[in-house]
DNA sequence: CTATGTGAAGTGGTTCACAGCT
DNA sequence: AGCTGTGAACCACTTCACATAG
């Protein structure tokens, strides 16, 4: 292992990790080899062993990874084993939609089988929402309480939310995004369709519908 | 321009193109540069047109890219020059955001400003939903029908849906695939946070919003 | 004999740099 | 002079293959 950057390749990857290490572990394997998480995931072997060299020696020679260590190993690595409070960005179809989501996979959470709890941990939970509209400003939606964005700096530092997500109509989302920015925030998921400029040391990821359609679209001719 | 297979990574960037294209032809740009589509997309000027090389010349030396002309070509490229219908299976909290999605960015089409309709083409359009939950099926939702998934396989047939949007619980998404493969859809976006095992030919993207989220996480500790 | 960790080799996508057209 | 299209150089990630440990 060498402390080098990161490729953002195998940040990417990391979660898919603990997603394939907490299922091996509720089957209540004991051990998995590079070999079984590469199946699991649709990676290689030699890739899965690479992507966990980056951050240390965690297998043992002829035998594999244990399961528990590896799993703890790996939430440590994504920062999971504190809690990561999450903020949304408005409060439209998709944003409540988004904090339905978050109480369902917790609420069900106890349940058998597939145990949708387990892809949403304690850990990573959005406390905190915020819209215009005054309607909608004041309630609890789903659990959560909705702020005015006017309070929004405020109560980045006052929760101390990591992470913001934002789901407002493309015209804003570049103005919320400079208030993350301006708030310290370092993580962004941007369901807005637009392009944000931020520094570079704040990371956005894009999930853009209109995107993966129009790219998928391509492969139906 | 060689007729080879195109990198996904390419086609990817190309709706990115297309929504840049089309901005430019809202501000009544008649030409463009690669520069400016570097600008405006976040990539080298190079890039832009090593991209745009693989399906054809499209531009002039010494001049740049027409802006209509290009915005044509893109469509054609991505096939939506033509309607491509798209089929949701799943109407939770997710589904119906989507659904909702659909219109509004149709309704508030004509609109000024930032003009959501660009964002969603009239061609590419969710035009059935599928649920199992009886008192879901037969109404229209968000001006679109929904049906038993049991009519799944001849809807697509009969409505000739391209595209396949799951929405529905990771314990479901692997038989709804499975329908979707033979029922011989080719493109599959999916919102469950599984893997789905798919033949060669079938492209699914996945929008994993915990995958998104956990990854973000790693930076912010 | 099994499976990790890792240099070395390979692959594929990106950037450079320039010929050629306008 | 300006800008595209593209071979060549470059770079980054992936896969191979093997020494090493159990």
């Amino acid at each position: 292992m060498k402390q080098e950057k990161i490729p953002d390749v195998v940040v990417r990857r990391l979660p898919l990790y603990l997603r394939a290490v907490e299922d091996f572990d509720r089957r209540e394997h004991a051990i998995v080899s590079s070999s079984q998480l590469g199946e699991w995931t649709g990676l290689t072997p030699a890739q899965v062993r690479k992507d966990l060299a980056f951050f240390g020696e965690f297998g043992k020679q002829g035998i594999g990874y244990n399961v528990k260590f590896l799993h703890e190993q790996l939430r440590e690595i994504l920062g999971l084993t504190t809690d990561v409070r999450v903020g949304l960005v408005g409060l439209g179809n998709l944003g409540r939609a988004l904090l339905h989501h978050n109480v369902d996979a917790r609420i069900d959470g106890s349940a058998v089988e597939g145990d949708p709890a387990r892809w949403v941990p304690e850990s990573l939970r959005i406390v905190a929402a915020f819209d215009v509209d005054p309607q909608k400003v004041g309630i609890t939606y789903a659990q959560v309480p909705v702020y005015h964005v006017d309070e929004f700096a405020a109560k980045v530092r006052e929760l101390d939310l990591k992470i913001v997500v934002i789901a407002v109509t493309p015209e804003s989302a570049g103005a919320v995004a400079s208030e993350c920015v301006k708030a310290g925030v370092k993580a962004i998921l941007n369901f807005a369709p637009v392009k944000l400029d931020v520094p570079e040391d704040v990371k956005v990821h894009s999930a853009d519908l209109t995107l993966e359609l129009q790219s998928l679209a391509f492969y139906t001719r």
